[in-house]
DNA sequence: ATGGTGGTTCAACCA
């Protein structure tokens, strides 16, 4: 099974982008987010024609998730638990199932947290607690488990090519990245570093100063797996030369394969 | 320090 999770900064705009990478990646399972789209507005019928299903938790104009899969989505579950009045929409799980694999997905839009010094920066970090909370409540199922998507964290200095660049931004705060290690610390692997410990591996590139022709890149997208997802865990790897195309994502897509 | 780019929606917000 192939799971890729892929910011796609506006479906809309993205569709041919998106269709292209679809037919040439093929993956089982595809992880949105960014999808800046209600749910009616997403182009649902270019992917069934493809013979994905297509779940999506969308809203007006900004964030928007999307689960898309050529096995059947069950137990679609909109919405992180945790804070009734949170209504932005960043995260929708689903179990999908092929062969004895039996996996519950999750495509993740976690706040971006800037600037600092607003009500943006606690509200992030008040939802990487929730996460926290998910994460640690779904470990109890023992079935393998996949958070999959844009976390807006650079987990560590070498997951920036210049991280001096990035002190000052929520993606590298303390705090910040405290709150990614706690969920590592649950038991959930970096599905990306456990195959490509080196540095220089990065998800994002800024459209802005030259970012992607200067290889000056962040890692931010992940597939975070519980153990049991980890013991079926076979390659990983990022896209990266989607970001070279015309009218690109910011971000490239990362895939993970079980066996 | 500033401004550099881009999507969505319609002057402003988000990243």
């Amino acid at each position: 099974m192939k799971i890729t999770t892929w910011n796609i900064n506006g479906i809309k705009a993205r569709i041919e982008g998106a269709l292209a990478y679809v037919r040439e990646a093929k993956p089982d399972v595809l992880c949105l987010q960014e999808i800046k789209s209600v749910d009616e507005g997403f182009p649902v019928e270019a992917f069934t024609d493809l013979g994905y299903q297509v779940a999506t938790h969308g809203q007006k104009g900004f964030n928007g998730v999307a689960l898309l899969s050529l096995f059947p989505l069950e137990d679609i579950s909109r919405g992180l638990p945790g804070d009734d009045a949170d209504i932005q929409s960043r995260f929708i799980e689903a179990t999908v199932t092929e062969g004895d694999l039996s996996v519950r997905v999750a495509s993740i839009y976690l706040p971006n947290g800037n600037p600092l010094g607003t009500e943006k920066f606690p509200y992030k970090l008040a939802w990487m607690a929730r996460l926290e909370a998910h994460a640690r409540a779904l470990l109890e199922s023992e079935m393998p488990v996949v958070l999959a998507g844009d976390f807006n964290v650079i987990p560590e200095p070498a997951d920036a090519k210049r991280p001096a660049a990035w002190v000052n931004d929520a993606l590298f705060q303390p705090e910040t990245r405290s709150a990614f290690r706690k969920i590592e610390n649950l038991g959930y692997q970096d599905a990306v570093r456990a195959c490509h410990p080196e540095p220089g591996v990065y998800t994002f590139w800024d459209y802005q100063a030259g970012a992607w022709q200067k290889d000056d890149g962040i890692r931010i997208d992940f597939q975070l797996l519980s153990p049991q997802a980890t013991d079926r865990l076979s390659a990983a790897g990022v896209d990266r030369f989607t970001r070279g195309w015309e009218k690109p994502s910011d971000h490239a897509p990362v895939w993970a394969t079980f066996a």
